[in-house]
DNA sequence: ATCGTAAATATTGTATACAATCAATAGCTG
DNA sequence: CAGCTATTGATTGTATACAATATTTACGAT
């Protein structure tokens, strides 16, 4: 049958892209954002533009200042306490929410994150280790099978990637964060909520410790 | 100087008129949304309505179905468990970050809502004290001057208040939970975390034990 | 030269028109 | 009558045009 490739619409694409590139980096904290310029990078109209800056700003990473311009949420240094103490909150009800049959379940994709983090930390890629330590994360929340939790930790864990990139990737703890990831999956596997607890505890606290 | 009232957009208007039919109930689950008629009903076009829908779907009070339509959400009942869990996580955060100093600084207003709360409970209008229940614990959340967790909070308190609207106001401890806040004022003015963090666990459980 | 004011310029906010897609209905075929 | 197909109707998605507002520039007064 016909309608082979067309499904999400410009403005869904736009969001995406233009998240993406806030996420990466590549659109920094501060810079400023202008609908027509926009609008001609894209090649297309004002409208779709228009939804997805609209969008993100509910996201949390654009914010607009009515009728003059929209600009790139920038994290403020003082925030990374209070990121850090939501996150923890969050991983710690992650832990006692997963049992091990959860964990089992998906363990494929849990062990290759895990040690896809090993190979990009190896390979002395810092922003690739960041992206599949989130996914890792996020896989985790995943698992608990709790929605509400799920979209709490996926718009906090927005504001920790660019808190990640505001200190330029650095982190001197960054290998020990990484190799602790097979010991909470084990962890976990074996319903020790207490190491569990304890592990994620550590992993949380040094992701910010740097500078 | 002139320029006396207008201020903000018709987009933003809307968006707020619309959010607070569907948390007060005026705008049930499950309810479809259809641009045209929101458009003739508040006598806009279709370009605010439409930006105004795509936040409220960020903000997880609209589904969205690509190219077909909108409907309000409607949160399941097996949710609960997982919103209280969630709400709990973040409540018990919040207790811990409050100092005596900052809730003395806003005891007045705190004591003005927990007071709102009994008088409405007093005259039976349950609605409004839900909604003045919600506003309590929203400014406890400020009182901490945590911004993510703040964030989270008021995203949550959202799915809260249309499980409430969901049971029908339903609660039989509903008298007790809001008997509570004065007590928990008291602990907090006194930095009794123990005793702060007792009283807001019960009073969060008790919160989904009606049905 | 600096401050304040006014014209010019650019950008956002909204309405409207058109295109594309989906849902429903009617009609046809077996 | 069931089931498929085609056409109609309604709704969303996008582009464009215009209006309103904010920012910048230019200019004159002190």
């Amino acid at each position: 049958m016909p309608n082979p490739i067309k499904k999400e619409s410009l403005s869904d694409r736009v969001y995406a892209t233009i998240k993406r590139q806030i996420l990466s980096g590549e659109l920094s904290g501060g810079m400023l954002i202008s609908e027509e310029h926009l609008a001609s990078q894209f090649g297309v109209s004002r409208t779709p533009i228009r939804e997805a800056i609209r969008r993100l700003s509910e996201y949390g990473l654009v914010i607009i200042k009515p009728r003059s311009y929209a600009m790139v949420y920038e994290v403020d240094d003082k925030e990374v306490q209070d990121i850090a103490q939501v996150r923890l909150a969050l991983e710690e009800l992650t832990v006692r929410s997963l049992t091990p049959e959860a964990v089992e379940r998906d363990i494929e994709t849990l062990s290759r994150l895990a040690a896809d983090c090993q190979y990009y930390m190896s390979v002395g890629n810092r922003a690739e280790v960041f992206v599949k330590d989130s996914e890792f994360h996020l896989e985790l929340v995943r698992c608990t099978g709790n929605r509400a939790l799920y979209d709490a930790y996926e718009r906090l864990d927005a504001k920790v990637q660019l808190l990640r990139i505001a200190q330029n990737l650095n982190n001197d703890d960054l290998p020990r964060i990484i190799s602790q990831h097979p010991s909470l999956i084990d962890a976990l596997k074996k319903g020790d909520m207490e190491l569990s607890t304890a592990l994620m505890r550590e992993h949380v606290i040094h992701s910010y410790l740097s500078r």
